[in-house]
DNA sequence: TTCCGACAGTGGGGTCGCAAT
DNA sequence: ATTGCGACCCCACTATCGGAA
């Protein structure tokens, strides 16, 4: 198949609202598509490459290349090129990418280098990503789409199940079943503004401690383990007292689910960006973990002896988890029975709290494990803190948001009476907002940049954020953790904002360096 | 008819590893 | 030695579609 048709197909997708109609669309070419090329075929219209990142960027892209006036590249001819590009290393390699990458841009049309630019860079931008493709196949196949997705999660991979679904069609997704050895996509939570409207909206429930670490998935089957992030990467080697740990407890098969955090020798966690390094090490391992020392602490067991425990409700799978792991490796937690029993859980939470953590996450005891998705029935709550402060500079936005002032440089009043920077948000914003503020700070610009406006410091606005964090990169020290808009507060002059004082006397476990 | 679950998009900061400077 | 880039951790929130209620 030639990767023009990809292109086009991406393009008409692109162009369509509609979700039924994307997914017909891919339905039509998935059904086209011969068996060598769906491999390749399937994860590209998914927006993504089979070999995952291969180290290209924006940067490398950046540089234009004339495109070729005839489409004549096929995927699997790209697909050749990107694997020799990401097997290239060693010195000299950037120059040699960036040749590689020039020759194929040039041996591609316009439209074909625009569609390998949103998959190099992971932006394809079409709408319609792994969830419409899974839809998409399901069509094209006459499987049915739960059961597809099913199998996806299970093999946390759609390229694997599209293969097999295009080859022997639906009954191939009876081999699909959860696999000791094999990460199956993590559930996720939805977010809860309290534990009272979390516990009115499940019933009975488990309160669980949230351990702000890295996710992690520990497979075991007899000696060896294997442990897995949220996106399934295998990070085993970096761990080496987490697979002890593993190893080290009574059952000889089992798959569970839970947390890596570093705790200090008191048993109060680390922060988030000590944590975060520690599992992101990976050259000297052994001097990282003498350093941060990390620990596991699961919430979930989903395959315990050869038994898949994913479709039991959760009381069911965590009598299994509590049978295997003992206290300390096991999420701290407290049933209530439902709305009534709603002090017991804000109790739980300040408890929690007080121990360092982040909130909680309030889980439906009935409710089985949906892998990979967004499960209504986990709702995390953790504190929010607001401040006000004024806009000093907004970016121009991209794609739905292009010709609209959208990222927000906030600032914060410094003792010298200038604004001192604590970071960007584009989150929160209404499309009734972005009109608003392109046009307010549009006023109040007083230098224009390529990437947006400089402006007076006179606008101030209410900003939620999850907590603060050590920062090299604002002249404070230190910057907001997940911050979003709230609201403007028109009825506030820059006088009244938030000074960088308050901020951090209000932080006090994290000081400025 | 209205409501709500699921998705995609729009980007945020930090840290590590690697190559270039 | 320092800097820049890319990958990958954490993530919030809004708009939209389409099925559920």
């Amino acid at each position: 198949m030639l990767l023009a048709r990809l292109a086009q197909v991406s393009r008409e997708v692109a162009a369509t609202s509609a979700r039924s109609r994307k997914t017909a669309l891919l339905a039509e070419l998935f059904r086209e598509t011969d068996p060598d090329d769906v491999p390749v075929v399937i994860p590209y219209l998914a927006g993504r490459l089979p070999q995952g990142r291969i180290g290209i960027g924006w940067k490398v892209l950046s540089r234009p290349v004339a495109p070729a006036g005839e489409p004549g590249l096929t995927v699997r001819e790209v697909d050749a090129r990107l694997t020799e590009l990401a097997g290239v290393s060693g010195t000299g390699s950037q120059a040699e990418r960036s040749r590689l990458v020039g020759e194929l841009l040039g041996a591609a049309t316009g439209d074909e280098q625009r569609f390998l630019f949103g998959l190099l860079t992971g932006e394809v931008r079409q709408g319609a990503l792994d969830a419409v493709a899974v839809e998409g196949l399901a069509q094209a196949t006459g499987a049915p789409p739960a059961g597809v997705r099913r199998a996806v999660m299970l093999a946390g991979s759609l390229q694997t199940v599209a293969e097999a679904l295009l080859a022997d069609g639906p009954p191939a997704l009876a081999r699909f079943r959860l696999t000791v050895g094999r990460p199956v996509l993590p559930m996720l939570a939805h977010s809860a503004s309290s534990v009272a409207e979390a516990v009115q909206k499940l019933g009975a429930a488990a309160v669980e401690e949230k351990l702000d670490g890295i996710r992690v998935q520990a497979h075991r089957d007899g000696d060896t383990v294997r442990l897995y992030t949220r996106t399934l990467d295998d990070i085993t080697d970096r761990l080496p007292e987490v697979t002890a740990a593993v190893r080290g407890l009574p059952g000889g098969r089992f798959v569970l689910d839970g947390e890596v955090i570093s705790l200090d020798p008191g048993g109060r966690p680390r922060s988030f960006q000590e944590t975060a390094g520690r599992v992101g090490s990976r050259a000297d391992v052994a001097t990282a973990a003498r350093a941060v020392p990390v620990s596991p602490v699961f919430f979930d067991a989903l395959s315990v002896a050869g038994r898949d425990l994913l479709d039991l409700p959760l009381a069911e799978r965590h009598a299994e988890l509590a049978r295997l792991v003992p206290e300390p490796m096991r999420v701290r937690r407290t049933l209530v029975a439902g709305p009534q029993d709603v002090a017991a859980a804000e109790e739980f939470l300040a408890e929690t709290l007080d121990r360092g953590h982040e909130g909680v996450v309030v889980k439906g005891v009935e409710a089985a494990y949906s892998a990979g998705r967004r499960g209504a029935s986990w709702l995390k709550v953790k504190p929010v803190h607001t401040l006000d402060l004024v806009v000093l500079a907004a970016e121009w936005g991209h794609g739905r948001r292009t010709g609209k002032l959208s990222n927000l440089h906030l600032g914060a009043r410094a003792a010298d009476g200038s604004f001192a920077m604590l970071g960007k948000t584009f989150k929160g914003m209404t499309d009734a907002m972005l009109a608003w503020q392109t046009e307010r700070l549009g006023a109040l610009a007083v230098r224009e940049h390529g990437w947006g406006v400089t402006v007076r410091p006179e606008l101030v606005v209410e900003i939620a954020y999850d907590g603060l964090q050590r920062s090299s990169r604002y002249p404070a020290g230190v910057t907001l953790r997940f911050a979003r808009v709230v609201r403007y507060r028109e009825d506030k002059r820059p006088e009244d904002a938030d000074t960088v004082q308050t901020l951090l006397a209000a932080h006090p476990e994290v000081t400025a360096p």
